[in-house]
Formats: structure tokens, sequence, C-alpha cells
DNA sequence: CCGAGCGATGTCACGTGGCGACATCACGAG
DNA sequence: CTCGTGATGTCGCCACGTGACATCGCTCGG
């Protein structure tokens, strides 16, 4: 048939390449359609062409299939981190800085869509915070392998988190045109007037 | 028979008073005994002489036996927001304190076995990022209802949410004897001096 | 004193998530 | 050609969570 060099199917479609990235496209697709809990892991699975056995065998969960890039951001950010030499949160701020430049910022739509399917499913949120902590503490660790203590490196990677948050909102927001990166900073510099204030006990 | 003023049971146990008292504490002692996982909701109803669609009336998921002081935590933190007039980290910080002291202050080994549940699942610990996260939202809307900007309040919020996050880590952990409020404000001052520092780009 | 109404519970059945065990297929090496 | 290997499909299972319906025991009006 019309096949290219890849992989064999005789019957249905055994054995064709890259069933992670399909069930992963599949699952968008369909979480878009219908939603996230009126998708069957199954529903999933045909829509690839492969079974629902396979894709408990590619992702732990059904949620999984849409945060396979979490892997990616991390790499990014640990390596920033690693090789800055600033004071701790202003090196994880740069990080988010470059990391946003480098995976999100050509994919603002895709990104939206995605954001829009984790925020109509609380489960999707639950997970999603998961991975940012997951994040966060790779990010921490960094920290520490530079020589930071426990507590600072925590500080400063949970405040460099916040205001990533904070500008990733609003750069997801679809009434937001400006750069992810821009946006990080100006988060970065709001927050540092907030929590400098003198001890102002009335 | 020896029962007192309290409800009625002839065959089994039908209408004994506080269900979801009753209910929280299977849960509980059964995840500390076979862990979360091992338990099954069955199990935790039969323990409380009640039916697993008892549980499901009560609670809307196996993990939310375990999470429901979070109502008394927001109204705690909400009324001092509201009625302190600091600035809005500040203001945070305050609340966490005067919270800690009313709610956790007497009650820390009970709260270590209960954070040692949660670490040892997962999905428990994704079930309170999401109750925290809750609980900031609250706050950040006491900050709103005040007059600060969406920007201010959520940094306010989230900030003085690390701060607590790190002190109630500190005092959870079993080498440590401070009070609570003690190390939430120590870890504030370590917060500030760590966001307020110069542009230092090298 | 009794029957109607009611609220909390139990019972049953079902779809789905997730997983272990085993069968099956296509390939590549010998 | 055969055999092994890795990716897949098939089957069966248990637990989660929920809708529909039955039942219990109280409370209140008659």
């Amino acid at each position: 048939m019309s096949q290219r060099d890849i992989g064999y199917h005789r019957h249905m479609a055994r054995w064709q390449p890259d069933a992670r990235g399909r069930l992963e496209a599949a699952a968008f697709e369909l979480f878009r359609e219908r939603g996230f809990e009126q998708t069957t892991v199954a529903d999933i699975a045909a829509r690839a062409g492969l079974d629902k056995r396979t894709f408990y065998r590619l992702f732990g969960d059904k949620r999984e299939a849409l945060f396979s890039g979490s892997e990616r951001v991390e790499e990014a950010l640990v390596k920033v981190v690693a090789e800055t030499d600033a004071a701790p949160f202003e090196a994880v701020v740069a990080a988010f800085r470059q990391m946003a430049a480098e995976i999100f910022a050509d994919r603002r739509e895709l990104v939206r869509m995605r954001q829009s399917i984790i925020e109509s499913s609380p489960e999707l949120q639950e997970r999603e915070l998961r991975k940012t902590g997951a994040l966060l503490a790779a990010v921490t660790a960094a920290l520490r392998a530079k020589g930071f203590d426990e507590t600072t490196a925590i500080l400063a990677t949970e405040s460099g988190g916040t205001v990533f948050r904070v500008a990733y909102a609003r750069w997801v927001s679809p009434d937001s045109d400006a750069s992810l990166a821009d946006l990080i900073a100006e988060v970065a510099t709001e927050l540092s007037a907030i929590t400098s204030s003198s001890p102002g006990r009335r």
C-alpha cells in the first residue's frame, strides 16, 4: 500500500511507528471534542489504532497523555540554573525566561488549547500541580548543587515558580500579546516590591 | 441499652451519630495500618459500621476523608486578612501565623501522622496541592476585596503560601521544636532577603 | 394510636480505570 | 527454517464512583 518506510500492519495496524505520539495526539483531539471525563481510554487507543492495554504500557495514567513535554522543560530549566552564576532568585527567573523562549514562544495557540483542556477538569489540574511541583524540585536540586543552602534554594525556586505562574496566566489569557519572557521579567520586579517592605506592624 | 441519648440501631447500626466523624477516624486508622492504596472504601465504611455508598454520600472521594479541616483553616485565614490593615504580604503572613496558633499549635503529633500518610501516596499529595491552592485562592479574593489589584493580591498570597509551606515542613520534621508561628516569621524575613537583591546581571 | 411523609441508610447494577497473565504476531539472527 | 525477542492484543479481575430503588425508623397531624 502507500505506507512509507514505516512499520508493518496486516489485519489492522500492528507495529505502526510512534505509538506514543499517536496516542498523545488522539487524546488531545478527543479531550477537545468530548472533554476529558467523557473520553475513555479505550476511545483514545481506538483512534490511534491501538488497544487500551497498550496505552497503559506507554502512559502510567489517562492524564499523562497530556503531560509529556515536562521532561524537556525540566532539562532546559536545570541547564540554565546550573550554568548561570547569579544570585539564586535571579538565576531561577533567568532559567524560566530562557525556557519560555526556547519551548513556549512559538506554540502559543497550542498551549492555549492545552490549558483550556486542563482548566476544564479538576483531575487534570491536580496533575498539573504535581508536575510543576516536580519541576521545581529539580530546580531546587540544581541550586543546592551549586552550594546554596536548602532554605535559600527552596525559597528562590518557589518564588521563581510563582513569578512564572502569574506571567504564564497572563500570557495564556486571550487578551495579551506580550512575549512570555518579557512578562516574566515584569512580574519578577513586581514581586520584589511586594516582599521587601519594612516591618510595618501597626 | 447503654446507648446515651444518641441515635438508634437495631439489627446492625442504623443512624448512629456523627457518621462523618466516624468515617474520618476509620479512614485515618486504616491509612496508617495498611497504607492509602491498600485500603478500600468498603473497608473504611465497614470499620465505621456503614456502607460504601454512605461514604460517598458524605465524601466526594476516598481522599477527602483526610482533608476535612480545610474549611476551618480557610475561614481563619480569610478572617485575619480581612481585618488586618497592613501591606498585603505582611497581612498574609500575619494570617498564617494567627491560623497556625489557633489550629495547628496543639496538634503537632496528629499533624505529623497525617503528613506521613500524605507523603506515602502521590494521589494524596496531588489532593493536598489542590486543597492549598483553593485556600490561597480564598486569601487572594480577600485581598482583592480590600482593594488591592489582582497581581499584587496573587503575588502576596503565593509568597505567603511559600513561606508557610517551608515553615510547615520544618515544623513537621522530627528534629524541630520551635513554634510554627515563630518559624513562619523567620522564613518570611529570609524570603524578603532573597527576592530583593539588585539587578545583579553579570 | 396510626398512617403519611421524610431523611438517612442499605442494596443492586453498571461503566470505567488500571493491572497481571498469557497468547500472538512480525521481525532479525543464527 | 527456526528460534528468540519485543511490541502488541486478549482476557479477566478488582476497586472507584454513581444512579436508581428499596428500606428503616423517626416525627408529626389526624
